[in-house]
DNA sequence: AGCACGCCGACT
DNA sequence: GTCGGCGTGCTC
C-alpha cells in the first residue's frame, strides 16, 4: 500500500504548480486513488484546501514532515488517465497553472468551496460578542467581504486566543434523489394482505397488488409508484407504517431534455456524402488518428454525415464526441441527435443549471451515454474508448476559451483523437484559414461537399452600394433596393431577415463617400479611434495621428465613426414600415433564459415578417419561408484593427447568405457596403470559398501573419495606466533578449480598449515561425511576474489569440 | 490564496 | 520600548 499521496493543491501559484507529498493515513489507504479529489491541510495553522491525486508512491524527493491527507471526496476517481495527461499538456501549452487546468475540466459541482469561519474559545465580554457575533458564534470570516474594523478586531482577538479560525472545504457535488419504494414483504404474503384488505381499504389493496408483482430487489421512484398503482402518497405512507414496503433515498438524474422524440433512420446520401461517410468510416474502423476536414457550402448535409459516423463509432462498439458552438446548441440541433441515438446522448452546455450538467457528466462517466454533444468545454467530457470526434462549425471564434486555461477546444479534440486513435473531423462551410491551410498542406484529408442535398439553388446575392445610396437618398440604414425587395416579400407574406453586424461599434472612422477607412502606415491595419487621448492608434506597432477631419482619399467631409445599434434600427424600420411586424434579436433582448429560443420559435411560427438581429441570426438557424436576407452594415467588422477581419466578414455574409431559400421558395441577399469592392465582399457574393482562402492567404503572406507565422499575445493590465505600460516594456526588453533575429515583437501599444473595469490594458505580439527559446523565456516573464502581482499587476499570456485587439 | 516573519515609523 | 504598517517568502 502506497505511504505517500502526491497532492495538487487548489492554489493557483507558480510554487504549488508541481505536486505536494503527503502521507495516507492508515485509515486512507484503501481509499485514496489517483485522480480522486481530497481535502488537505495546506500552510501553517488549520487552513484547509481542496486538492487532486496525481500520483501514490512510498517515497518523497520532499525532506520534511509530511502532513497527513485529510479527507477523501470521492467515491471514485474523478480524472482517469487520459485527462490528468491532458491537463498536464493544457498547461503547459497555455501557460495555465495545473490545477486550473484540472478545475475546468470537471463539471462546476465538483469544484470545491473553502470556507473560513471564526469562534469564541472562551467566554467573550458581552460588549464584545455584540461587536463581532451580532448573530451568534461561530461566523464567517470572508476578510474579502467584511470591513477593515471588524476584520482588524477579529484578527486582535485571536492573537490574545480569544477566538480560532475554523477551516472547512465544501463540496457541492449532490446527485438528486427522490423517494424509493420497494416491497418488504414477499408478493404471495402482500397478495394475502390485499385480499383481507380489500372491503375496507380498496386504495390500499390496489398498492398491495402493485407491490406483488414488482421485481423483489428492484426500488422504483415513490411518484412513479403513485401514478402507476393509481394511489396518493398518503396511501403509501401508511404502507410503509404497516411494513409493506420500506421507503429509501433513490438517485435520479435530472433531465434537461425531456421532451419525446420521434425516431429517425439514416437518410439516402448523395455520392459526395457517401464518400465523406466512407472515408470516415475507413479511419473509425482503422483506429486510426486521421484528421479530416469536411467543407460542405450550408445545406449540404454535413451534419447527416457526421451523424452517420458516429453511428459507424457506436457499431463498433466505441463512442463518439460532437463539438458544436454553444450558440448552435439548440434543443433542434440537439433532438437532432436524439432523434438518431435516443437515451445514449447526453448533453453538456452551460445553459443547463450546474446540476443537470453534473448529472449529465455522471452519465457520460459511467459509461451510461457513449454520444456527448457539446459545446466547448464538453471537449473535456470523461468519454473513453473513443471512436470519432466531431468538431461542427469548426471556424467559431467562440471555440477559444479567453480565460485561463486560454485553451483552443479544436486544439484539446486533435490531442484527444490522437490518444485515441481515432478520427477528428472538422466542419465548415468557411473553414478558418489555419484549418484549410493545413488540409492544404495534407495534415487533414479534404472532404468537400458542393451541392445541396436538396438541390435548392444557391440565392442570389446583391451588392448594394451605399456610397451611391448617400448620394441619392441621403443618409440612411436602408437602401432603395433593400426596401423595394423587403416591400415585395410582406406583399407575398414571406419572410425576412436583417442583421445588423455590431462588431467594431463605433470604434473606427471611415469616410461615408468613399468607404475609406484610417490606416497604420507600418501595419496596414485599420487605427482605432481614442477618445481619451482624441487620437488614432495603431494596436500593433503604437502608431499614432490625428482624427481627419476631411478624407485623406477624396477630401469629403463625411468621414466619421461608424456604427448603429440594433434598437435605433428597429425605430426607423418601424416608422418606414409602419404595418410590417418586427421581432429583435440581440444581447440585450436574449439575456434572459429561453429568450432566445422563444423569439425564435415566434419568427417560426410567422408570428412576425421581420427578424432584426446581430450576428447570432447568422448561425444556423433553417426558416422555409424566409426568402430575403439583409445585411445592413457588411463593413464594420472589416474596420476592426485585427488581422482577421476579412475572414471574419466573409465567413459571416456566407453564413447569413445561407439563411435565405432554404426549402423550396429561392432566396435572395442584400449586402449594403461602403466598400463594395473588398474582396471579402466580392467573394461572398459570388459565394467563392476557394478564391477567397487564396486571396487571403496571399495578404497574410504579406503580412507575416497566421498561418505564415504562429502568435503570442502578452498583456498586462493594472489600474495605473504608467505601472502596465512599464511592465509590458520591461517585458518586451525580456522578449528582444531571450528570442532569436526571427522573432517579430510588436508593441507595446494600449489595447483597443485601453481601459476595461478601471483598469488600463497593454499588450505585444509575438510573431514567430520557429522559437526554442519561446517557451523558457516565457517561464521567466510568468515567474517575474509573481511579484509586481501583489501590487495589482496582472500579466497574460495568449498562446494563438482570436482577438488581437 | 493566506499566513507569519521581519523590518520600519509612530505611539504610550 | 512596543504596536502595527506593509513587503517578502513559504506552504508537503
Amino acid at each position: 500500500m502506497a505511504q505517500i499521496g502526491q497532492i495538487l493543491v487548489d492554489v493557483p501559484t507558480m510554487q504549488t504548480n508541481d505536486p505536494y507529498s503527503y502521507a495516507i493515513p492508515t485509515e486512507l489507504e484503501h481509499q485514496v486513488q489517483v485522480g480522486m479529489r481530497v481535502i488537505v491541510p495546506f500552510g501553517r495553522g488549520h487552513r484547509l484546501v481542496s486538492g487532486v491525486v496525481v500520483g501514490l508512491s512510498d517515497v518523497t524527493s520532499f525532506d520534511g514532515k509530511l502532513k497527513p491527507i485529510e479527507t477523501v471526496l470521492d467515491l471514485a476517481p474523478v480524472l482517469n488517465t487520459e485527462l490528468r495527461q491532458l491537463a498536464d499538456w493544457l498547461a503547459t501549452t497555455t501557460y495555465a497553472f495545473r490545477i486550473t487546468c484540472i478545475q475546468t475540466m470537471l463539471p462546476n459541482l465538483l469544484k470545491t468551496q473553502p470556507k473560513r469561519q471564526v469562534q469564541p474559545t472562551t467566554t467573550l465580554t458581552p460588549a464584545e460578542m455584540a461587536t463581532y457575533f451580532p448573530e451568534g458564534a461561530p461566523r464567517d470570516f470572508d476578510a474579502t467581504k467584511l470591513d477593515d474594523a471588524t476584520v482588524a478586531g477579529l484578527l486582535k482577538l485571536q492573537r490574545a486566543g480569544k477566538v480560532e479560525v475554523v477551516y472547512e472545504v465544501k463540496d457541492k457535488a449532490a446527485a438528486k434523489t427522490t423517494t424509493g419504494i420497494a416491497p418488504a414483504l414477499t408478493p404471495a404474503k402482500l397478495q394475502e394482505i390485499a385480499d383481507k384488505v380489500a372491503k375496507r381499504a380498496p386504495k390500499q389493496a390496489e398498492l398491495l397488488v402493485y407491490l406483488a408483482q414488482m421485481p423483489a430487489d428492484k426500488v422504483v421512484a415513490q411518484a412513479a409508484v403513485a401514478k402507476k398503482a393509481g394511489v396518493t402518497p398518503a396511501v403509501i405512507a401508511t404502507a410503509a407504517d404497516k411494513g409493506w414496503l420500506t421507503k429509501s433515498t433513490l438517485e435520479v438524474y435530472r433531465d434537461p431534455f425531456h421532451q419525446p422524440v420521434t425516431p429517425t433512420r439514416a437518410l439516402k446520401l448523395n455520392p459526395e456524402q457517401q464518400v465523406a461517410v466512407d472515408r470516415i468510416t475507413q479511419a473509425i474502423d482503422g483506429q486510426q488518428s486521421k484528421n479530416f476536414l469536411v467543407e460542405g457550402v450550408t445545406g449540404s448535409g454535413k451534419t447527416e454525415v457526421y451523424l452517420q459516423s458516429i453511428a459507424q463509432a457506436l457499431q463498433q462498439g466505441r463512442t463518439a464526441l460532437m463539438l458544436v458552438p454553444e450558440i448552435a446548441l439548440t434543443p433542434q440541433m440537439v433532438n437532432r441527435v436524439k432523434a438518431r441515438f435516443g437515451q445514449r446522448v447526453a448533453v453538456l452546455h452551460s445553459g443547463l443549471s450546474k446540476g443537470e450538467q453534473y448529472d449529465e457528466w455522471r452519465r457520460i462517466d459511467r459509461g451510461e451515454a457513449t454520444v456527448v454533444v457539446g459545446a466547448r468545454s464538453a471537449v473535456f467530457a470523461p468519454v473513453e474508448n473513443l471512436g470519432i470526434i466531431i468538431m461542427d462549425e469548426e471556424h467559431e471564434s467562440s471555440y477559444k476559451q479567453d480565460e485561463n486555461p486560454r485553451y483552443h477546444a479544436r486544439d484539446v479534440a486533435l490531442w484527444r483523437g490522437q490518444y485515441h486513435h481515432c478520427p477528428v473531423v472538422l466542419g465548415s462551410a468557411t473553414p478558418s484559414l489555419e484549418t484549410r491551410a493545413r488540409a492544404a498542406k495534407g495534415l487533414y484529408t479534404r472532404l468537400v461537399l458542393s451541392k445541396r442535398a436538396k438541390a435548392q439553388p444557391m440565392p442570389t446575392v446583391h451588392i448594394v452600394d451605399m456610397r451611391e445610396q448617400l448620394k441619392q437618398q441621403g443618409d440612411s440604414d436602408f437602401s432603395e433596393p433593400l426596401m423595394t425587395a423587403i416591400q415585395e416579400r410582406l406583399d407575398r407574406h414571406e419572410q425576412i431577415v436583417l442583421m445588423l453586424n455590431r462588431r467594431g461599434y463605433s470604434s473606427f472612422v471611415m469616410c461615408r463617400d468613399c468607404g475609406f477607412v484610417l490606416k497604420c502606415p507600418n501595419c496596414d491595419i485599420s487605427l482605432t479611434l481614442h477618445m481619451d487621448t482624441h487620437s488614432m492608434k495603431c494596436h500593433y506597432c503604437g502608431h499614432e495621428e490625428a482624427i481627419p477631419h476631411v478624407c485623406p482619399n477624396c477630401h469629403s467631409k463625411k468621414i466619421r465613426y461608424y456604427g448603429t445599434g440594433t434598437q435605433k434600427v428597429q425605430q426607423a424600420l418601424e416608422k418606414l414600415l409602419p404595418t410590417a411586424k418586427i421581432l429583435r434579436m440581440d444581447v440585450d433582448s436574449t439575456r434572459r433564459k429561453g429568450a432566445h429560443e422563444r423569439i425564435l420559435r415566434q419568427f417560426g411560427e410567422h408570428k412576425a415578417d421581420i427578424l432584426l438581429g446581430t450576428q447570432m441570426i447568422a448561425k444556423g438557424l433553417d426558416f422555409p419561408n424566409v426568402t430575403l436576407v439583409g445585411v445592413l452594415n457588411a463593413d464594420t467588422a472589416l474596420g476592426l484593427p485585427d488581422f482577421r477581419a476579412s475572414e471574419r466578414t466573409f465567413q459571416l455574409l456566407t453564413q447569413v447568405s445561407g439563411r435565405a431559400g432554404r426549402a423550396t421558395k429561392p432566396g435572395e441577399v442584400y449586402i449594403q457596403t461602403f466598400n463594395p469592392d473588398h474582396y471579402a465582399i466580392q467573394l461572398a457574393q459570388s459565394q467563392d470559398y476557394e478564391r477567397f482562402f487564396v486571396t487571403e492567404m496571399h495578404m497574410r503572406h504579406q503580412g507575416n501573419y497566421p498561418p505564415y507565422y504562429f502568435a503570442v499575445q502578452l498583456t498586462a493590465s493594472h489600474e495605473e495606466e504608467a505601472v502596465a505600460a512599464k511592465a509590458m516594456f520591461q517585458i518586451v526588453a525580456a522578449l528582444k533578449q531571450g528570442l532569436s533575429k526571427d522573432a517579430i515583437i510588436l508593441g507595446p501599444t494600449p489595447k483597443a480598449i485601453a481601459r476595461v473595469k478601471r483598469k488600463y490594458y497593454y499588450q505585444v505580439v509575438i510573431k514567430y515561425k520557429q522559437e526554442p527559446q519561446l517557451r523558457p523565456v516565457l517561464e521567466q516573464i510568468r515567474q517575474a511576474a509573481q511579484v509586481p502581482a501583489r501590487h495589482g499587476l496582472s500579466v497574460t499570456i495568449d498562446s494563438e489569440p482570436m482577438n488581437f485587439m
